[in-house]
RNA sequence: GCCCCCAUCGUCUAGUGGACUAGGACGCAGCCCUUUCAAGGCUACGACCGGGGUUCGAAUCCCCGUGGGGGCACCA
């Protein structure tokens, strides 16, 4: 396959999200995988809704998750600028090419008529559509009207008969009868292009060889044919990617649906999943595999995704996010990670949490914890107590069901008698002995070894006792087993 | 309302006319392992939207319904 140029073409108008992810994904392992290049394009042509902050958020984003442009606005290109507010005098040469041809034209409308006129339309229970009247006039008289300073915009003029054969890579042909199709707006009154005019230009401008983006825009897929060939311009292959639906199925999942999710400890903006204790490799592989048919083996990483891809292999229905599946792909990487790797990406969550964490225990503390980790931050409520000087301990919690205070008590004071006896508390020398004390008690393991672990670690739920012991050191494990003998003494 | 797209387990999907008793993953249930929680292993439950064609043969091709989704801006 030749090398493939892609691009993703988000506008900054709000947080990231979802989808854009997604689409960025896919544009990123086609290129990668034919050895072409990857593309940051920002549609700002929409002033009012662009929010400042939103172009730099887009950029950490795809960083992030280790989708790495080759060209942008930030970093350059042979091909630029990036940013369609640089590219105004591009359009508008292009709209006049358009207009010359007479595949466009200038509109005289006013906004108050335009709505007029739809109100009307939607009494006679029509379709909106622009009326034409501007379409119908005399081009030198028109072209007099704009030299003269009138007020105008540009409409692309679409063909009134016949049938717009277009092909989209997943669907095949597509086929619309023209009548359908609107005199869309390319040129605005604030001398910036539409969405139809820049992209399509851009594309072709860029050498964008796969236009890849969500199935919304299918519906305006005939427009943009028609002005692609207008231009004479070869096609790019079209992929329209299947959206994104709500959790419920219910419906395009839509920046609000984060408020939502948020709530449940997920998102649908990448700039929370670090925070939420989400892998780039997790969110990824999550994204990936919604849209893209993998037959079996499903955990991939992004260079096994560059392997594998294929864009014929992206399905055309529509996904129901579901963010157990994410947790469930969070957690899997999390476990191909090396020691070192895991150590530093928890370390920040510990730190944050306002403790102190030195390298040496952590490394220790790691291994304990890998498996048992969803998110990073699950390594604050299973660790937390590695790197506390003291634990606190709930004392209902040291009256283990089936025992009374003093049995409990008895347990503790025996495990500290046992494990005080020993020049060196590993796991290795303290298990056994403590297999021996259960044995010979009567008691359960489940009793001994369950208030032990609570008395040291503070929590119902901890790491393997002794391995946790361990790293916690003979010293440490001895004071807090006395406190707690203590604690007990007081019922 | 009009136009367009889609349709396999609850969810994400494999399947491109015979190898389908329809495969995998998540979730769910059970068992094993086990000092807790996990992880891991095993097992179970679970789907071709309906109706017509085409064909010796259809999950797979065609048509019609139905359902779901998207769009109908001087927004992208």
């Amino acid at each position: 396959m030749k090398p493939a140029r892609t691009r993703v073409a988000p506008s900054p108008t709000g947080h990231m999200h979802l989808a854009t992810a997604r689409v960025a994904l896919y544009d990123y392992l086609l290129a990668k995988k034919t050895g072409g290049q990857f593309i940051l394009r920002i549609e700002d042509t929409d002033t009012q809704r662009t929010v400042p902050g939103a172009e730099q958020e887009l950029m950490d984003g795809l960083r992030w998750l280790g989708l790495e442009y080759d060209e942008g606005p930030d970093i350059g290109g042979p091909r630029g600028p990036y940013r369609q507010t640089e590219r105004r005098d591009i359009y508008h040469a292009h709209a006049k090419i358009l207009v010359d041809k007479g595949h466009a034209y200038p509109c005289f409308c006013t906004p108050e008529r335009l709505e007029k006129v739809r109100q009307e339309q939607m009494k006679r229970k029509e379709n909106p559509h622009y009326d034409g009247m501007c379409r119908i006039l005399d081009p030198d008289d028109a072209a007099r009207r704009v030299a003269g300073g009138e007020k105008n915009i540009i409409r692309f003029k679409m063909p009134k008969d016949g049938q717009t054969v277009a092909h989209d890579h997943l669907r095949g042909e597509i086929i619309t009868q023209n009548e359908q199709l609107n005199d869309y707006v390319l040129m605005k009154s604030d001398g910036l292009p539409t969405y139809h005019l820049a992209a399509m230009v851009d594309d072709h401008d860029m050498g964008i060889t796969h236009v890849l983006r969500g199935a919304e825009w299918l519906s305006t897929f005939p427009l943009h044919v028609n002005i692609v060939r207008a231009f004479g311009w070869e096609e790019p292959a079209w992929v329209h990617l299947s959206l994104f639906l709500k959790p419920s199925g219910k419906g395009k999942l839509s920046k609000r649906d984060g408020a939502i999710a948020m709530k449940d400890g997920y998102s649908v903006f990448i700039k929370d999943f670090g925070q939420l204790g989400f892998t780039p490799e997790g969110v990824n592989n999550w994204i990936a595999l919604m849209g893209w048919g993998v037959a079996e083996d499903d955990v991939l990483t992004l260079d096994q995704m560059i392997e594998r891809f294929n864009v014929d292999s992206l399905t055309a229905s529509p996904s129901a996010i579901n963010f157990q599946k994410l947790d469930h792909f969070n957690g899997t990487h999390i476990r191909l990670l090396t020691n070192e790797d895991l150590s530093a990406r928890i370390k920040p969550y510990f730190s944050e949490a306002g403790l102190h964490v030195d390298d040496e225990t952590l490394y220790k503390v790691t291994p304990l914890i890998r498996e048992r980790l969803v998110t990073l931050d699950d390594c604050l409520s299973f660790a937390s107590f590695f790197f506390k000087e003291n634990v606190e301990i709930d004392p209902a919690e040291l009256i283990v069901k089936g025992l009374d205070a003093k049995q409990s008590a008895e347990i503790l004071r025996k495990s500290y008698e046992i494990l005080s006896g020993l020049d060196e508390l590993t796991h290795a020398t303290g298990e056994p002995p403590m297999r021996v004390y259960v044995e010979e008690s009567g008691f359960t393991a489940g009793q001994v070894f369950g208030l032990m672990r609570t008395a040291i670690t503070g929590q119902k739920v901890s790491p393997p006792l002794f391995e946790s012991m361990e790293v916690i050191g003979r010293k440490t494990v001895l004071e807090r087993l006395k406190n707690a003998v203590e604690i007990l003494g007081k019922f």
